[in-house]
DNA sequence: AAGGTTACCTGCCCGC
DNA sequence: TGCGGGCAGGTAACCT
């Protein structure tokens, strides 16, 4: 589910409740996720205090003062929900009580619960030594950052501009630039102007420019927007999203470009859905 | 090495 | 009403 903006979203969520709070305890009532969930995570972090919490790429990173990270990834339908409210939080502590698809509960000294949820499993919750993180196998391939403050159209032009496979799979692959996933894809190709079946090695300086200024765009807009709720993404406080009511065209297909006011068309590319507008898109 | 395909998992929606 | 197929915000193990 969760693209960039939702991952930053959850961030800046949970932060507002966790960061200088202490955990207190650490449940696991499920570890079979993408990277099962270490055996000694409650050993390692309970006691210890949350310094700061940060994205990278799609993983939501919490540094804590023992020099370690608890990493955590919300695969497709991943949810990280904090429970502030009194009631919720007795409610919580009833294990009988859990939704379905809970896999973990962070209880912080401030008597904050944070819960784990993810239906398919796709996510994943672990431990890195700060000092290794950049060498960890989950963060050493990752490309570049679209929102870091040294992303640029140059830099990104360098990235694409051997790449023979389409535009659209080269945007979405992490191990050139991170953070786009299927729908800011599209919503990024539709601003640009260019089709997602051109070869990425085919798009002049100049396009590549453009689709770069339209990433970070539409990646910026979507996180003041609090991110894209479909189906599973909620934030930190269980509230939705509201970026899926600005879109140009993700599950847009039959409907009127908002351009052009042409058809908007659906084709599956590696698999996976994308949308554009024949006559806007070159 | 780069690019394409398949699998992982659960739930929902659609057509028969 | 039931069942099978297809599809869903991601990633990585495979294959060529």
């Amino acid at each position: 589910m969760p693209e960039l903006p939702e991952v930053e979203t959850v961030c800046r969520g949970i932060a507002a409740h966790i960061k200088n709070s202490s955990i207190k305890s650490i449940k696991v009532f499920n570890p079979k996720l993408r990277i099962p969930i270490p055996k000694d995570l409650a050993k390692n972090l309970v006691n210890t205090k949350v310094k700061q919490i940060k994205r990278k790429a799609k993983y939501i990173l919490i540094y804590l003062d023992n020099q370690r990270i608890l990493v955590i990834h919300l695969g497709m339908s991943g949810r990280l929900q904090i429970i502030g409210d009194k009631q919720e939080r007795i409610f919580y502590h009833q294990e009988s009580k859990h939704k379905k698809h809970d896999h973990l509960l962070v209880e912080f000294s401030n008597g904050t619960i944070m819960v784990y949820n993810d239906t398919r499993k796709f996510g994943l919750v672990t431990m890195v030594e700060a000092h290794k993180l950049k060498s960890h196998k989950l963060f050493k391939s990752l490309g570049a950052e679209p929102l870091s403050k040294d992303f640029n159209d140059e830099e990104f032009y360098q990235l694409i501009k051997t790449r023979n496979k389409s535009i659209k799979s080269v945007i979405m692959d992490a191990s050139i630039i991170v953070g786009v996933g299927n729908i800011y894809a599209s919503e990024s190709l539709f601003r640009a102007g260019i089709k997602p079946t051109r070869l990425a090695n085919s798009l002049t300086k100049q396009e590549a420019s453009k689709l770069q200024k339209a990433i970070v765009a539409t990646l910026e807009q979507a996180i003041d927007s609090g991110g894209s709720t479909l189906k599973d993404y909620a934030q930190a406080n269980g509230a939705s999203g509201y970026f899926q009511h600005k879109f140009l065209v993700y599950g847009k297909a039959g409907k009127p470009c908002k351009r052009c006011s042409g058809v908007i068309s659906k084709i599956i590319q590696n698999g996976r859905s994308s949308f554009y507008c024949e006559s806007c898109q070159k």
